[in-house]
DNA sequence: GCTTTATTTCGAAAAAACTAGAAGTAAGCC
DNA sequence: GGCTTACTTCTAGTTTTTTCGAAATAAAGC
């Protein structure tokens, strides 16, 4: 029960960083095929050793998949795990509101 | 441009901690009345001066808003930031993916 | 098998976050 | 004015994060 909390808050703390975001949201609108790691780094500008330490992190959190293509690794958004935290964070909104119909 | 990744990772990161995500989900539900410290602590089980830094935390990143009542100080979410952060995931998404559907 | 390309792991230093006891502040009550 | 309640700020120690150059790995092509 509270490791549902726990994971959806590594989750966010993976997501709270400028470069990281920026990485997530570049997958996130590259679709199922997913960007590969030299694409990504085209896109973010950051050193490359730099961004696999943030790749990993994405991908420890559950937040994308990679899978080998050649010499190449392919990261994709996983839509579900990210549908999931987005939810999480609005769960039960107002449920002890009583003339509260505004905020959901 | 840069500065709303920046604005949005900082949020992220302000839920990215299990105490924070606690108190974040306690005060969304709690509705516009909001709820305040001693009914936030009830409900997380820190020590006061630990709450105290993490509800600033949320307070500085825009997620949360403070009013005193008497002796009390009253949290309320801002469901709008809120809002617009979960949004901000989902932004653009597959706009690069032909066959991709499934995803959004 | 050697070279190139693509990316990760190692190592190490600087910055930031987390925790919590002790002390401080501020409103309300007697 | 003094006491209580409700929080916050100060201070400090420990852990985690962030960064990136250098070295390592791994798949392909010649």
């Amino acid at each position: 029960m509270s490791a549902k909390v726990d994971r959806h808050a590594a989750e966010l703390g993976a997501l709270g960083n400028p470069v990281r975001l920026r990485v997530l949201r570049f997958v996130v609108q590259a679709g199922t095929a997913g960007a590969s790691a030299g694409a990504i780094q085209a896109h973010v500008e950051v050193p490359a050793s730099t961004l696999s330490h943030h790749l990993k992190r994405l991908v420890t959190a559950g937040l994308l998949s990679v899978r080998g293509v050649g010499t190449s690794h392919v990261y994709a958004a996983d839509y579900g795990a990210l549908r999931r935290l987005t939810d999480y964070l609005w769960e039960d909104c107002c449920k002890e509101g009583k003339a509260a119909k505004a905020c959901c």
